[in-house]
DNA sequence: GAACATACGTACCGATCGGTAACACTGTCA
DNA sequence: TGACAGTGTTACCGATCGGTACGTATGTTC
């Protein structure tokens, strides 16, 4: 019972560098980073611009920033789809793609964060574009490792054509709902069997 | 030989609307759409302000005739990848996925201009978009044709699977060089093979 | 040469962009 | 009480944004 410096046991109102997080997320997400003015960010949050530039050097770094929330909470996603453990590779990667391609061909999609601000941000140097980078480089790597795990032959081969059917899906979903992420799911697991000497199921 | 009203028979120097159609084309691919300005475009086009808007009733308008132009480019290049026919639909898509595969992968790699504006302009209502919206439905709709002259026992999974690939290398292309695009060729040979019946390569 | 249309340039518009200076207010802690 | 950190308020900056009013050059046609 020392509480030492908690300022409050209740949550104490939440920080206006936090607001501006959970706003600038929303609406850069949804719009693009580009399309979203400062302005617009902090009247949503409810705060005020010096607010915003006390706790972001810039609207590029508040950029980084988002796209480092959006990498940390891609994981779980990814890692233990619908909340839970999957016994294997195969089944755990087969879940979220099963997950993904029902949100991919819904109206409103709009893919990757992370793959969308590289489109806006062709310039390596920028920071948003450097967090980007780093997360698609982790992913790759990690489904290189599942691909290992199924038992692909060449796991190289089969980690990268589950990346592009996943990229496939985040960028398609974005264009027009029922476009082709429908079909992800029997795509990778055809492509999932053929690489890992399964029985071709008749498809 | 009546020459009625035929401005001259040689070139009569590019006008100014084919400058800034050039200069657009150049710019707004290699940077985005949003982060060109028309000041920009003009200058690079060696023609002035009032000569685009004379030419184009706004900048949105200017980039829906970039993509068009973009589309019209893109056929050729799919229909017949390396400038030449190909015996079937297979020998015919994996030429220009072998071609892809090696434009993705090199430095300063762009992805697909269309792609890329559908992420720009996440509104269903802006005039570049409607452009973006219908080719891609025509390559879809063209995917699956294709998939159907090969064999494949269900031609929509066979064709969505080929166009997530095709548009997973197109962004992945442009995140850092050497990424998953290098393996679009092998994965496209298994999933065509596995969705056809081939008998499974060993890979 | 007069009349006209086409094509182009100079100069400018208001709005919005990202970003900042200066100061008042509030609550916490010592 | 006083120091301090965090926030809000107001007003402002220069640069750039997309877009335009208006005059000028050129060539064709009679």
């Amino acid at each position: 019972m020392s509480r030492i410096s908690k300022p409050r046991d209740a949550a104490p109102a939440p920080r206006a560098a936090d607001r501006i997080r959970v706003s600038a997320r929303e609406l850069f997400y949804r719009e693009g980073i580009r399309a979203v003015g400062v302005d617009q960010i902090v009247n949503r949050a409810g705060v005020t611009k010096p607010s915003l530039y006390r706790a972001f050097p810039s609207k590029d770094d508040l950029a980084a920033a988002y796209l480092s929330d959006y990498d940390r909470e891609f994981w779980p996603r990814f890692e233990k789809p619908g909340g839970r453990r999957w016994p294997d590779a195969r089944a755990q990667v087969l879940a979220y793609i099963r997950e993904l391609g029902k949100r991919a061909v819904q109206d409103g999609y709009r893919g990757c964060g992370l793959s969308n601000a590289t489109v806006e941000y062709p310039d390596h140097t920028h920071p948003a574009r450097g967090v980007a980078e780093a997360h698609k480089k982790a992913l790759r790597k990690r489904l290189r490792e599942l691909a290992a795990e199924m038992g692909a032959r060449d796991p190289r081969v089969l980690g990268d054509g589950l990346m592009l059917l996943l990229e496939g899906a985040y960028v398609t979903g974005q264009q027009s709902p029922g476009g082709p992420a429908q079909s992800i799911l029997a795509a990778a697991e055809t492509l999932i069997d053929a690489c890992t000497g399964k029985p071709a199921r008749r498809r």
